[in-house]
Order: C-alpha cells, then sequence, then structure tokens
DNA sequence: AACTCGGGGCA
DNA sequence: TGCCCAGAGTT
C-alpha cells in the first residue's frame, strides 16, 4: 500500500463518517437474509424507500422460509414504491423460494450460488459477501467507480478493475463502511453530473476536475 | 458493449 | 417536461 493511498483512506475515513450517517443506523438488517433483499430492492432506488418498505416487509416476512409461502400479490403490494417493484417483487419471492428449498432457509456464502439467485448479480452478491459474511471483497457501483477514480484512489474503466484496485488499499474491515460512505458522497455530492465541489469536504485531497 | 426495464423525484 | 437513478438480465 502506498503512503499516498494510506493517507487518503484515512481521511476519508474520518471526513465522510463525519458528514453521511453510520450504515448501521440506517440500514438495520438482523440477517443475511434480510441484507441481501433489501439490496435487491435497493438497485435503481434511494434508501430512504427501502428503509420504508423493508419495515413492513420484514415485520411480515422476516426470514426465507416466511416470505417464500407469501403470494406475489402481497410481496407486490409492500414493495409498489420502488423502481422495477414487478420484477423485484417477482425476484425476492423466487430467492426466497429458492433459498427455503434448496438452502434451507439460509443465504449461501459463495458468489456463484449467491448469482445463480434472480435478481442478484455482482455487486448485490459481493454486499452480503462482505457485510453478512465478512469475507474480503469489494462492492462497486457507479458512485463508488466514479468517486473513486476522482479522488485518484484508482485509474479504471470499468467496475471490475475498480474492485481489484480498491482491495489493494482498503482495510477489509472497513470495506462495508467504505462502501456505505461512497455512494452516499457519489449519490448527494460528487454527482456524476454536477458534482457540488465547493460543498465537498474530500476537496483537499482532490484533483478532479482539474486534472481529469 | 449496448440496450431494456420502469416509475418516482426533482430541476 | 425532461433527465436521472444503492444494477441486473438479455442480445
Amino acid at each position: 500500500m502506498s503512503q499516498t493511498a494510506k493517507q487518503k483512506i484515512e481521511f476519508l475515513r474520518e471526513v465522510l463518517g463525519a458528514r453521511y450517517p453510520d450504515p448501521k443506523s440506517e440500514l438495520v438488517f438482523h440477517s443475511p437474509f434480510q441484507l441481501l433483499i433489501a439490496t435487491i430492492l435497493a438497485a435503481q432506488s434511494t434508501d430512504r424507500q427501502v428503509n420504508i418498505i423493508t419495515g413492513e416487509l420484514f415485520k411480515a416476512a422476516p426470514d426465507a422460509e416466511s416470505m417464500a409461502v407469501l403470494d406475489l400479490e402481497a410481496v407486490t403490494g409492500y414493495v409498489r414504491t420502488i423502481n422495477y417493484f414487478n420484477t423485484k417483487a417477482k425476484n425476492i419471492l423466487a430467492a426466497s423460494r429458492i433459498l427455503a428449498e434448496e438452502y434451507n432457509g439460509k443465504v449461501p456464502e459463495t458468489r456463484e450460488a449467491l448469482e445463480r439467485l434472480p435478481g442478484v448479480g455482482r455487486k448485490t452478491a459481493n454486499v452480503v459477501l462482505a457485510g453478512a459474511f465478512r469475507q474480503p471483497v469489494m462492492p462497486v457501483d457507479t458512485h463508488v467507480h466514479r468517486v473513486s477514480n476522482r479522488i485518484g484512489l484508482c485509474r479504471t474503466r470499468n467496475v471490475e478493475e475498480t474492485e481489484a484496485a480498491l482491495m489493494k488499499i482498503i482495510p477489509e474491515e472497513w470495506v462495508v463502511d467504505f462502501h456505505h460512505y461512497l455512494l452516499l458522497h457519489g449519490r448527494y455530492t460528487c454527482k456524476a453530473k454536477k458534482p457540488a465541489c465547493a460543498d465537498c469536504p474530500v476537496r483537499e485531497i482532490c484533483a478532479y476536475p482539474e486534472k481529469q
């Protein structure tokens, strides 16, 4: 790990942790199953929408077995307010039934098994592997990819390359929080189109957009 | 690699 | 109104 990268990580830890909400206070999930379902629902949606939904959904169906016996209409009713709710209702119901029938109700701990579940791609699989099972993988979405490149943590073209680059410089125990903080930072401050550089707490270590 | 899904929030 | 979005699946 280079000295510069290590210093940047420590700095990010400090300022982003102060600015954005603690992930453990925002998305409280009591099991790998709830983390998996919430992450599937979160794709292309906002955290606030997902928090509202999961409150009622997990009260009715806290685990795979109880969600597996719901009707599709019931599941759809819970998730009606988020993007792609029809597809996601089918996906989380089908995934719950696979878990209940083939995995004894437990969430598998390998990428291959996770990505076989409907609605689960590489990013969602990594969130579960890192967040629920503490495996050394880095979830990278468009925000993490964009912000990491802007602030000079890496210089990569796609998320797979970013994943590999970040794994070399992010301490394992900070992967989950790092993903959360960079995601929020990219969503609300370091936006794709009009980044709010004047209001950015990270600008002193950032060369964007001057030297992009 | 490009395209589709798909409805709400916000400028 | 138009533009954008805590990706995944298909072609």
